[in-house]
DNA sequence: ATGAAAGCGCTAACAG
DNA sequence: CTGTTAGCGCTTTCAT
């Protein structure tokens, strides 16, 4: 499994096309202001296919004093599954613009993120996660030159995920509405911030405000949370995503009720399994393969100095009403 | 957000620190066969800290001929969420040996992994994706010199988790067996491992062969699925995961029959929601944080010189016994 | 249109 | 013990 192999160079592929090594340079790089002949241009990225190279990274970024690498950093405890479906977008849409995305989990005793940044030698950083100041400082000295750091998290689209939820469930009628807290500490405060859009909805629909109870991921606790929020006149519950909307479900049938009759119940993130969910589970989705896209565009744009354009609003959080309220 | 940037390089440390750039490098890495005194050495960690340093990897793996880096390739479709908990685990061991851990998504129309590791000259590629002889090899020729392909997805892995699934439900007594298919397409192939381990056990225990259907995530159609296995005397069904699982046992609670008593499930992943089911549900999990850990010695100890052990036994899935069985 | 040459920031002999 | 000196593989003026 282990071996020194001796790594295809720059000065192979010009030897075996004839050419110097600053040629093929150029060639690999389409540098502006050198005209290459066709049949030399030729000669060379045929070597390049023969001998399958490919140019060092850390060679090019030393040499240029930029990368073409893009680290992602993603929260530990990730946006749902969906994740995948945005991380994939993301890395096609950078791809196009000849780019190379790897990505990093955070929140883990591992590395710090701009000790990640150096090691790769990133020269640019989308961070999912908040970004404190100092990191994003950090961040610019390991030699990152664009550091984004995206809503997803931030109170602006948290809230507008709960204002939906509650809208949905006031305009089918309901007037008094419960919120399933998670458990989960680290989610505890992107929850506030859906929870807080809930409030306003409600509010501004001239309702009750919410009754927020606590959650786990339990049958036997689920049900009681059900007994407790119909004890209160609470006749719909916004969950705080499909994992706790469905445990919720399931809850509710252990404790003699039914959805959406007995208590109505809305999640977040459309998970595969809200569709299959008995009844199938009403949700807020993302389309992230759209937000993927979207971001790759805004890091692609700034990184030639144009504008970049990357509003919450291009997140749209959407409505998908199922039977389950 | 842009701008230049000068970064901090380790002649600025050397000149704050009144030392040559050897020095530093030779701090830094604690280069054996050197013996910096004492005072030096705090000089030199000071300015370091100071400015706070971090060696550009580019340039260090330029020199050295080799970097820190390790590229985790994961596939599209994960094997459930402990997946983060693995990568945080395979992440920090491997930090506390000084190696870097980035990720790629495989499988998307990005970029070819060949061509992720020369961008960011990994020197170690972990691949839990199976890889195919070609890959291996441009893989070496872009500058990995280690290259790991796990056993995740391989087939000894898979037949036993099927016939884990299978003994747990003949130990309870079961003698005519369901599986439960999932419906994508990528991964009817691992499926049909698992099936075969399923079909092991049950040969060796001498009862029928296993009823394979195809599912889709959906209650109407798990209902139909529960139905027709009950008709073929069917008592309990090995589903190809958790999520299937639930499907299906919310497809019976459609179907007006209960588990386990009108048909067993046992599922596998034990993601957040099997606790949460109604009844809760039996499953075969990994101890993937093990997994993680030990992926890690065994990639350190390769890197060494030293002998790897990394069997298919330190994956040891393990059977979950909840009610759902 | 192409090549020669000078580094990019760091490590690794080799001197001293 | 520490500094000097070569490069690592590539890009990028600057000549030609």
């Amino acid at each position: 499994m282990r071996r020194p192999a001796k790594r295809v160079t720059s000065a192979d592929v010009a030897r075996a096309a004839g050419v110097s090594a600053a040629t093929v340079s150029y060639v690999l790089n389409d540098t502006p202001g050198q005209s290459i002949p066709e049949e030399t241009r030729r000669r060379v990225l045929d070597a390049v296919k023969r001998l399958d190279y490919r140019p060092r990274g850390s060679a090019r970024s030393l040499a240029a004093g930029r990368s073409d690498v893009v680290l992602l950093s993603i929260p530990h405890l990730s946006i749902g599954p969906g994740i995948n479906r945005f991380v994939e977008q993301f890395a096609t849409a950078l791809a196009d613009a000849g780019l190379t995305l790897v990505t990093h989990l955070a929140g883990a005793p591992g590395r710090p993120l701009p000790d990640v940044c150096a090691a790769i030698d990133a020269s640019v950083v989308v961070s999912l996660d908040p970004l404190d100041d100092e990191t994003v400082q950090a961040l610019r000295r390991a030699g990152a030159d664009l550091v984004f750091t995206t809503e997803f998290e931030a109170h602006p689209t948290m809230r507008l995920m709960g204002r939906l939820q509650a809208e949905h469930l006031i305009d089918l009628g309901h007037r008094r509405l419960g919120y399933a807290m998670p458990e989960h500490p680290l989610l505890r405060k992107i929850a506030g911030d859906r929870l807080a859009g809930v409030a306003e909805a409600c509010a501004h629909a001239g309702v009750d405000p919410p009754t927020a109870l606590d959650t786990r991921l339990d049958g036997a606790a689920m049900a009681r949370a059900a007994r407790r929020w119909r004890r209160e006149s609470v006749t719909a519950v916004c969950a705080y995503n499909d994992e706790v909307a469905i445990a919720l479900l399931m809850g509710l049938r252990r404790a003699g009720l039914t959805a959406p009759g007995d208590l109505a119940v809305i999640g977040t993130d459309d998970i595969p399994l809200a569709q299959a969910a008995d009844p199938p589970l009403s949700t807020i989705a993302f389309d992230l393969e759209k937000v993927g896209r979207s971001l790759a565009d805004a890091v692609v744009a700034n990184l030639s100095g144009r504008k970049p354009r990357l509003t919450p609003a291009s997140l749209s959080p959407h409505v998908i009403h199922r039977a389950s309220t």
